[in-house]
DNA sequence: CGTAATAGTATCGATTCCAAACTATCGTGT
DNA sequence: ACACGATAGTTTGGAATCGATACTATTACG
């Protein structure tokens, strides 16, 4: 085996071996890693991404799954559930306050600031090269990678001389907040290809 | 949020990401998540490593999750297990030329050639960084990072003038092969702390 | 020889998981 | 207006996972 494939082989598993040890801990919260990574998913994603669907794209399970753990969480008040009205069959989650408050105790913080022992530019670099492992792995599985408005084709950014830029989606069609750039999105399609 | 606080938080959000496709993923080989992650630990681990408990460990779940895992794969003719002689508590388990043949399609594969896409240099400054994060992050959590021997403070190395190093483990004090240094091993011990 | 620790298994109920069938709504084309 | 297929989401069933707990057997320590 060459070192090249000795190098490709060793992301495979530290990738595989942290997300591992993230995933697998809920900690004394009662939730678990399934019902956990809803939560974070609904608090960070815009309000087009906040559907079962979209979750079942993110987790990388079926919408059935994804149905049952988003009930789980509606029932424990941790989530709202509300109909769209532009679309009969579609259906919004958002997260509650509740939901908010055991998120600030979120075990993943723990990967976070594991991640501070980095420099500054290592962790910049850290960040470009999983994006760009991650937008080359989701489309082999034909998956969607996920992302930020800053990186996605569909952002449309009107300059205006004296006030702030307005955002806009070529997608949806519709105008964002500049906080909702930041939010992640099932629509994100990176600028350039794999990240 | 601060810039630095943004990129922590992405680095968590990539590595869970990539971590569930590749996780979530069995192709059509009717083994679960679960069992896929027991092969390839028990192809990769050395021969003091190749038990239920040090596959719990790894696998950041219970002793009784993982003698279920195992115990499906005995099974089903993908590993044999052997009772220690030594100890008469313990057993080892070894990958059946059916597990190397399936391995060979490992669904994995699909992240491995994913890291292809990155330079050697990228890939190598990423193949540091995820262990430091790894090892930060297994400290945090009280798990063992396993790793392999090059890196480990038990390694002694004995240099030969003619003949090939020698290689020998200081905690079980045996000689090891130098195929032996390049497996993995559930008591890896860091030699710089967090890296 | 007795006690504590360790390796592993067995069992329980809750949850996850996928597959498949199902309801309801939307979009398109005619 | 109507049929058709696509989409959003739920439901059901069976297998597997999961953590917790209790359990057996063996080893280590004193």
């Amino acid at each position: 085996m060459s070192e090249r494939q000795a190098s490709r082989r060793e992301v495979a598993e530290l990738v595989g071996r942290i997300g591992r040890i993230a995933y697998s801990f809920g900690g004394r919260s009662g939730l678990t890693p399934a019902q956990w990574t809803a939560l974070r998913f609904f608090a960070r994603a815009n309000r087009f991404s906040r559907t079962v669907s979209a979750f079942a794209e993110f987790h990388s399970t079926t919408r059935g799954t994804a149905s049952q753990t988003v009930t789980g969480l509606v029932r424990r008040d941790y989530l709202t559930r509300r109909r769209s009205k532009r679309d009969g069959r579609s259906a919004r989650l958002d997260v509650t306050d509740k939901a908010l408050a055991i998120l600030a105790h979120d075990p993943l913080d723990d990967l976070e600031r594991a991640a501070g022992v980095l420099s500054a530019r290592a962790r910049s670099d850290l960040v470009s090269s999983l994006a760009c492992v991650l937008g080359e792995l989701a489309e082999r599985r034909g998956r969607r990678p996920f992302g930020m408005c800053p990186s996605c084709r569909h952002l449309e950014t009107e300059e205006c001389a004296v006030e702030r830029p307005r955002y806009s989606c070529r997608l949806v069609g519709e105008s964002l907040g500049a906080d909702e750039t930041q939010q992640i999105c099932v629509d994100f399609s990176p600028i350039q290809p794999g990240g």
